[in-house]
DNA sequence: GTCCGTATACATGTATACAAAATCAGAGGC
DNA sequence: GCCTCTGATTTTGTATACATGTATACGGAC
């Protein structure tokens, strides 16, 4: 159980929805789930709160990061930000080895989506959607933006159920990618974030 | 001592330059140094490392922060993606109250530029100059991008010894601004950083 | 002379114990 | 009924001690 072990266990919870935005990870309880002491779990907060997917203070105790409206507006913006350069950046670059890997990875994130695992599946496909841009410092930001956007949406059922909407937009994306057309495949993604971050914040009215 | 003062200790010498990058940050040495255990040392790595600062990885000792030629490029074509976005916002929301903190900005980074400080001034300044934009996320982020550049920019002497040029640039943003033309502040904006990123690289090819 | 294996020294990782801070509950006052 | 202060409980922070992992240097084989 290494520390790395430990905050992967905890993203994977915080992603799945079991454990919702504000929910409270106590050192004390955690280091007793997994078996170890408390110093590795400290590392494995720390890590997730490099990550940006849980609120950590000194001397209080860590919570699931939980945004409000504002916050949700500014993150799917920053996304737009880096995201749709990452994909003008990574269209005219894309080899016939980099659409399949992108079919695949479709495919793939289709089969997580619908096993309960939006986040995880959604996360793969952007990744395969930005390799050909070959900034590895930008897509890593970019990853961490979105898993924190992924944290808020896993916490309503109603959200994730969209899943087969986003999957559609997922495959508009693609076929601009497949067409080479750069503007195309910025402007769906745009629409897509947009969408996305709409209806979350509906959601968050509740 | 806590590891908040350690850690912002650490930067202020990462930043001025006294701690170049490459250099090894050992946990025991700097226990040793102030005067602790190396519990809060470890803490304060951590979140220099969350700050993305330093290198850290399981098992081998932290460094300074060490870029090659293309991250370089990475780090500032992402701050001009976030910082250009956050100055087009700023400008048409600066209130008068803005205007002159943002000319006392201006004034307390030259200050500080020329005692040997030029990181910490051109932090203040930018933070004063996003701040209107009300987006605190952002600028945030922006804000560990530019700290990460200036840590390579402070391992070159000749660098720091552009202060003027780049106090001149900054003078013409402000100017920008207060004439509330936020696409020239952009286009000036874009033009410093780009500056920089060029006599950054130029400087790294020695 | 070069390469590889091993042993030693050193740095980091973790557990335990204790100290400090924050939270919570209940009694008292308004 | 509500607020406030106080004491008890819980939780986090830190020091020490030990375990584990990594890098270095030395010796031997080829």
């Amino acid at each position: 159980m290494t520390p790395q072990t430990i905050a992967d266990t905890l993203q994977a919870d915080i992603l799945s929805g079991a454990l919702p935005p504000g929910t409270p990870l106590g050192q004390t309880d955690l280091a007793a789930r997994f078996g170890v002491s408390r110093i590795p779990v400290r590392d494995a907060l720390a890590q997730l709160a490099a990550g940006g997917i849980i609120t950590a203070s000194p001397n209080r105790t860590a919570t699931v990061l939980k945004l409000d409206t504002a916050e949700v507006e500014e993150m799917f913006h920053m996304r737009m930000l880096l995201e749709c350069d990452l994909i003008g950046r990574a269209v005219p670059n894309m080899t016939p080895s980099d659409h399949s890997a992108l079919d695949l990875a479709l495919e793939r994130s289709s089969l997580e989506a619908r096993q309960d695992n939006w986040a995880s599946g959604d996360q793969m496909f952007h990744a395969a959607l930005y390799a050909p841009a070959k900034r590895p410092l930008q897509s890593a930001m970019a990853d961490d933006l979105r898993r924190a956007c992924s944290v808020q949406v896993a916490s309503y059922d109603q959200l994730v159920e969209k899943a087969e909407r986003w999957l559609t937009e997922h495959e508009g994306i693609v076929a601009a990618c497949h067409a080479g057309d750069p503007k195309e495949a910025q402007r769906l993604l745009r629409r897509h974030l947009r969408a996305a971050r709409n209806h979350l914040q509906k959601a968050m009215k509740d």
